[in-house]
RNA sequence: GGGCCUGUAGCUUAGUCAGGUAGAGCGACGGACUCUUAAUCCGUCGGUCGCGGGUUCGAACCCCGUCAGGCCCGCCA
């Protein structure tokens, strides 16, 4: 009981036995992998509340009611008259960025253009939650009384956020944002309010009052959490580190959650994901790897494993290129093992049984589906998969070649189809590619011992004899060991010296499929070094 | 300026809340598998726990200070 998930979900159902996990997001741009960490730690709490014998509820909200901030860089021009407006009154962006009317018109708002191919890695993520557009929501007058609590006690929610925050607000602050007759934010200030409307005035002296009860305007962010917390009776919310800081929002939220009646949920925060050798994920900034786009490199249960074997407050880079290998083999690795049975050992010590149930827990939780008992292996690593893809076109072949016994036809295919996307992409790192050389490795065939000569020597009579015994894999697989017996070289050496011959690495895939994929003339070429 | 998080072997990290001889995986190195070598198994090497003080019989862990990276105190996962 040590993992994350569990410690929080035994923390939780202390507490009361059943939960709503919340978790929200502002859809202002293309989603990515950093929003994902926001889901999956919710719905891994959730899984931790119902192992620990709770009933837990995963709740998305979709911060539909924020204004647009800024015209940002992947957007034309043509958005600056949104700005201040509200999400789901504006149009999306067409493949330019300007705004399209015409899917505007058919019902696409800017959220949703942003929220779909979102919501459907979550679903190939196996993240369901219940949804909730958060305009929606104060249409439908859920935050009523609390607008009302916030208006009528102005001071004091002022007090509470100028003392937590340390911040100081102007004069004319309200804890209410109207919009005018656009649905624009900015510029407007608040002269008074009754007990269902907001009177605002504007810069250039229009004035307009706002129907609270059915949604017109919005709470402030800070107060906006609290609002959300107390209508749904959130339990728990894990949140980005920027939230979780002292005199953060979640600091302010929890004081006017107890002045809007209620107790705040248990907050989680959790650390950025930051691209390798990038910074910080930004959507503004453009440069981002969108959980579509992660999902086509890597297996669902790859990307779950990743945040939930790594603690929340630790950041994580997300590497696409070696870094993606290692954490994939070390995955596949950790499903081959029977973690199960190595707990029945009485001589562990208790940090080794932590390390293994954490392991446990882990895998669990890296499967799609919620279920007790862990994933099976595909039966490759991802580093060996990706030498097959790269020697053998037909997936027929591929998994000819592995030992498949066991495994999940379907799930195998669906892995080799990602492993060519991310070769073909440029993602794929150079390393790992399969190369064979062009031109004879002239400074090791300077350099050869009289034992290395004498394999080169038996290496090529064999090969020759292959092109007469038929150039093919089963053929061609005796050949390197055959000659390292004849020159009594070990075996190791034997390859080695192959490779470096051929390849120009000293370690590289099995060699038979490789020779036979490769043209006999090009290998006794490189052979001979003539 | 105030505050938060992170800093442990070449790499990824566990252990920090409840102080008790630094654990693991990868890589490297060595060996085994006598048709193999990105496969599998076994073994070895590798750590002044960012740095400096303090408390303690004993500190990676607690306290103070300090350095580095990131973040918050408008909005931001």
């Amino acid at each position: 009981m040590v993992h994350w998930s569990d410690v929080i979900g035994a923390r939780l159902v202390e507490q009361r036995p059943d939960h709503l996990v919340n978790t929200g997001i502002t859809p202002s741009g293309e989603f990515h992998i950093g929003h994902l960490r926001e889901m999956l730690t919710g719905e891994m709490i959730a899984r931790g509340v119902r192992k620990a014998g709770g009933t837990a509820e995963l709740c998305f909200i979709i911060d539909s009611a924020d204004p647009l901030r800024k015209v940002y860089s992947f957007l034309d021009e043509a958005y600056a008259e949104y700005i201040g407006v509200q999400l789901f009154r504006i149009p999306p962006p067409d493949a330019d960025g300007k705004p399209d009317l015409a899917a505007f018109e058919s019902g696409t708002t800017y959220a949703d253009h942003f929220l779909a191919p979102f919501l459907e890695a979550l679903d190939m993520l196996g993240v369901r939650p219940r949804l909730v557009y958060n305009h929606q929501a104060y249409a439908e007058g859920r935050y009523v009384e609390h607008v009302r609590t916030a208006l009528q006690q102005r001071d004091r929610v002022r007090q509470i956020i100028e003392e937590i925050s340390g911040r100081e607000l102007t004069a004319d602050w309200w804890p209410y944002s109207p919009v005018d007759e656009r649905g624009c934010m900015d510029g407007l200030k608040v002269t008074g309010f009754d007990d269902t409307h907001v009177h605002w005035q504007a810069e250039d002296g229009r004035t307009g009052s706002c129907d609270y009860t059915v949604g017109e305007g919005k709470l402030p962010w800070r107060l906006d959490w609290p609002a959300k917390w107390v209508w749904l009776d959130v339990t728990c919310e894990a949140f980005g580190k920027d939230h979780g800081t002292t005199g953060g929002s979640y600091d302010t939220g929890a004081e006017l959650c107890r002045l809007f009646g209620a107790e705040p949920p248990e907050g989680l925060t959790y650390e950025w994901i930051s691209l390798r050798g990038q910074g910080a994920m930004s959507s503004s900034a453009g440069t981002t790897v969108g959980p579509i786009e992660a999902l086509r490199l890597v297996p669902p249960e790859i990307l779950r494993y990743l945040i939930a074997s790594t603690k929340p407050a630790k950041a994580i880079e997300f590497d696409t290129g070696m870094g993606l290998v290692n954490l994939a083999d070390a995955y596949e690795r950790l499903l081959r093992h029977d973690l199960e049975a190595k707990l029945e050992d009485e001589e562990l010590s208790r940090r080794k049984r932590v390390a293994i149930e954490d392991d446990i827990s882990a895998t669990r939780l890296s499967s799609v589906e919620e279920r007790n008992d862990r994933p099976g292996a595909v039966g490759v690593t991802f580093r060996h998969l990706a030498m097959l893809a790269q020697i053998r076109s037909s997936d027929e072949q591929v998994w000819d070649m592995i030992p498949n016994e066991g495994v999940d036809r379907r799930e195998f295919d669906a892995r080799l189809n990602r492993m060519r996307h991310w070769i073909s992409s440029h993602h794929f790192p150079d390393e790992m590619r399969v190369g064979i050389r062009d031109k004879p490795n002239a400074e090791r065939l300077a350099d050869l011992t009289p034992e290395e000569e004498a394999l080169r020597m038996a290496l090529i009579r064999n090969f020759e004899a292959s092109l007469e015994t038929g150039w093919n894999e089963a053929n061609l697989s005796a050949n390197v060991p055959d000659a390292a017996r004849e020159v009594e070289l070990p075996l190791r050496e034997a390859y080695r010296l192959t490779y470096e011959l051929l390849l120009g690495v000293d370690v590289a895939p099995k060699l038979a499929p490789l020779l036979a994929a490769m043209e006999p003339e090009r290998v006794l070429h490189l052979m001979r070094g003539e």
